[in-house]
DNA sequence: ATAAACAGTTTACGGTGTTTACTTTTGTTT
DNA sequence: AAACAAAAGTAAACACCGTAAACTGTTTAT
C-alpha cells in the first residue's frame, strides 16, 4: 500500500480542477461550448498542457459525464437514506421527486448525460452504463419494495412476453436483485418521468403548464396511482 | 398583386439549397456539427456568400428548425388525413405512432425542435410557439373527439384547479376548439411520450428495451387505456 | 548522482464564424 | 445599345478553436 506521492496528489488536483472550471464554463456557457483554450487560461496554463490530464476533449466530456452520472445516483441514494422510516411508498416518492430536483439543479449536467453533449460524440457505453445502473437500481428497487405490499392493476400487471424475456436477461447480466415486473415498471416509469424533465429542461415545458414542479409531483402520483400505488 | 421576379425566384432556390445542404449535412455529421464553410464549399462558394441569405449561423440555424416543426405537424396531419374513415380512437392511435415514427425518420430534426442545438443558443421563442401549437392541436383535437365518447376514469377526469386556469387561458390565446380536459390529457400524453422518443433517439432505450418500436406501440395502447380510451 | 518520468511551454497546422472591402454578375432604365 | 444601380459573390483578414510535435525544466526513483 504505498503513500500517495505529491505529484500524485497534485496530479489528482489539476485534474480535479480542470473538470471543476469545465462544469463552471458549461453551466454559463452551455453544454458544448467548452472550450480547452479557455479552462487553460483560467488556470494560468496553456492548453496543451489540458492533454497531460485528458487525452482529448471528449475524454474531458466523458469524465464529467461519470461524474454527473455519479452525482445523480448520489443524490437518489441520499433520498433514499433521508426517507428510510418512512413507507416504501413514500420513499418511492421521495426519491422520484429528488429525480427531477436533481435535474433542475444541474440542468447541464442532466443534458450532458441525457441530452445531446457534442457533435459527433457518444459516450462510450461501458462507462456510462454502469453508471445508469446504478441510480437506476434504487428506483426499481424501491419498486420492487413496494411490489411485495401492492398489486399492480391492468394493463400494469402483465408484460409481453419480448420484454419479459429482454428485461430477466438485463436482470442477470446487471445483477439487480429484483422481479421482471418491478424492473418493467421501472422503464415505465423512468420514460414517463423523464419526458416532463427534458421538456422542462428546454423550456417547452414551463409556457404551458405554468408551475412544472407542482406538474411533475402530480404526474408522479398520477402515475403511481395507475399502477395501484397510493401514495 | 406583384408576380415574383426571376431574380427572387433564384433567391429563394439559393436559399432553399442552403437549408437542403445543411440538413443532409446534420443527419451524417450531427446537430451542432453543421458548418457555414463546408456547405459553402458543397454549393461552389465561399462562405460569406451565405450571409447573404442568413445573417448569421444561429438564424440559419432557426430557419431549420422553423422547417423542422412544419414537417411534423405535416406528417401528423397526413396520418390524420390517412385514417380519415376510421374511428376517432383508432385516428388518435395512427398520430401518435405518426409522431414517433416522423422522430425516427428525421432524428436530427426532431433534436433540433426539442434538444439543446447549439451551445448558447436558443431559437426565439415567437417563432417556435406558433410551430408547435399546429402540431399539437392535432393531437388534442383528436383527443376532444374521443372525450365526445369515452369518459376517462380516475385520476384522469379531473385536473388541479390551477392547471385549469392555466389551460384555459391558453386554450383562449391559441384559439383551441377543445375542452380544457382533452388539453390536460393531451399535455400529459405528450410528455409521456416524448420521454420514450427522447430516450430512444439519444441511444439509452434501445439496450434497455430491445424493440423501441414495439415498446412505444405498447406504452401508446397502455396509456390510452389508462385514460379509458380502448383501442 | 544520474536516468527516467513527468508537467509544462512554444510553435505550428488546419479548421471554425464573421467582418470588411472589393469585384463580378444581373436586371432595369435611359 | 449603353449606362447604371442593385444584388451576389470573392478575397483577405481577425479571432477563435482542437490538437500534434518538439522542446525545456522539474520531480522522482534507482
Amino acid at each position: 500500500m504505498l503513500e500517495k506521492t505529491r505529484r500524485a496528489q497534485r496530479r489528482q488536483d489539476t485534474s480535479n480542477e480542470i473538470k471543476a472550471v469545465a462544469r463552471r464554463h458549461m453551466q454559463t456557457q452551455g453544454a458544448g461550448a467548452l472550450s480547452l483554450r479557455a479552462i487553460a487560461a483560467e488556470m494560468q496554463m496553456t492548453a496543451p498542457a489540458i492533454y497531460r490530464y485528458f487525452q482529448n476533449r471528449d475524454a474531458l466530456i466523458t469524465a464529467l459525464i461519470v461524474d454527473a452520472f455519479s452525482a445523480l445516483a448520489q443524490a437518489l441514494e441520499a433520498a433514499r437514506a433521508a426517507h428510510s422510516s418512512a413507507s416504501p411508498v413514500q420513499r418511492l416518492l421521495a426519491v422520484l421527486l429528488a429525480y427531477r430536483a436533481w435535474a433542475v439543479e444541474h440542468p447541464t449536467d442532466f443534458q450532458l448525460i441525457y441530452g445531446t453533449p457534442i457533435p459527433g460524440y457518444e459516450a462510450p457505453r461501458d462507462v456510462t452504463v454502469p453508471a445508469v445502473v446504478r441510480g437506476f437500481s434504487v428506483i426499481v428497487g424501491l419498486i420492487d419494495e413496494v411490489l411485495q405490499i401492492v398489486q399492480p392493476p391492468a394493463p400494469y400487471n402483465t408484460l409481453p412476453p419480448a420484454l419479459r424475456a429482454q428485461f430477466e436477461a438485463l436482470i442477470a447480466r446487471d445483477g439487480y436483485p429484483i422481479s421482471v415486473l418491478a424492473f418493467y415498471l421501472g422503464v415505465i416509469g423512468w420514460t414517463q418521468l423523464h419526458g416532463i424533465i427534458m421538456l422542462e429542461l428546454f423550456g417547452h415545458l414551463p409556457p404551458v403548464v405554468g408551475d412544472s414542479e407542482g406538474f411533475y409531483h402530480a404526474q408522479v402520483v398520477n402515475m403511481m396511482r395507475t399502477m395501484g400505488i397510493e401514495p
